[in-house]
DNA sequence: AACTATTTATAAGA
DNA sequence: TTCTTATAAATAGTT
């Protein structure tokens, strides 16, 4: 048992392939982070699966590496840039609030139910230990989440820039 | 000596830490080689040294992948969506990056179950739906959660104090 | 998702 | 840089 020297050939049976292709995707994200981090440099990586998902890694993003790669050929004035930046903010500013708002009873709704459900300290000893214990750790994850949440917007605003700036540069030439 | 373990922290030495890139970047770039062998996968990576030049490794190349990864972006008008969609792929990369503590990595690994539970978007089709939505529920019940969660807390640790208090007392007499 | 026997990667040293 | 080597880390096959 354990571990054995596989042939470097494609995986036939497609489950294990599967299995592979996950375990090695993790193991390499986690090299590329390790590179990233000991060497303080920029990494981007693309994978896409056998089912044709795409995974991605990167630091400090795919775009923005992506952008640096490819700009080395074709520099754009910086004026352009700053414009497009500031509409795309302005849109997504705009598209954001008109989203949540719509969507903001509906959710209340649905996090109240899941609150009562993952919750139910009426009903139960109110007073518990473990309880307190799963809720403080439900609060940290939850701040956790809400900083890559952060995080994501962030470079979703700052990719919306740089689709628009590339068809905006596309549609000038 | 042979190897040591080594802190997950920037090489401070730049010279070692031109030597870390050199052989970690081979490491790199032959594990993904492996994995687009096994597992028949296209992958591209993009990695700046520290000294700002430019190494990439692609199956079959990095442009058509980076093409393939852009592209479903820039096709139509909702692109922000799309591409928020890739980046939400990103999530694994980011959690990675986060992982450095084990206790968080048990909350964030529960984060994730929970994460996917709600946002099923791994299962369907990635591409298709517009994730920018779903993220900015995601993030809007997070806050809303969390504010029920802190309203909890406090109750919990205000009944606990108590209980604790006047167990303390009854031991006392 | 775990486990573990092995293989593979790699930090130091030369 | 390249090689060596002791050890850390990744992972193929199994449960």
């Amino acid at each position: 048992m354990g571990r054995r020297k596989i042939e470097m050939k494609m995986v036939k049976d497609s489950s294990s392939r599967q299995v592979t292709f996950s375990k090695r995707r993790t193991g390499l994200f986690k090299k590329a982070n390790e590179l990233a981090t000991l060497c303080a440099v920029q990494v981007s990586i693309i994978v896409f699966s056998p089912g044709g998902k795409p995974f991605s890694f990167g630091n400090p993003s795919v775009t923005s590496i992506t952008e640096r790669f490819l700009n080395k050929g074709c520099a754009r004035p910086k004026d352009a840039n700053l414009r497009m930046d500031k509409l795309n903010k302005q849109l997504n500013g705009t598209l954001r609030e008109l989203e949540v708002e719509k969507k903001k009873g509906e959710i209340l709704q649905k996090m109240m139910t899941w609150n009562e459900k993952r919750l139910p300290a009426e009903k139960a000893n109110p007073i518990d230990e473990p309880n307190l214990e799963e809720l403080l750790k439900m609060k940290m994850s939850l701040e956790v989440l809400q900083e890559i949440l952060r995080t994501r917007v962030s470079e979703m605003e700052a990719s919306s820039s740089l689709l628009l700036l590339s068809r905006n540069g596309l549609d000038e030439n």
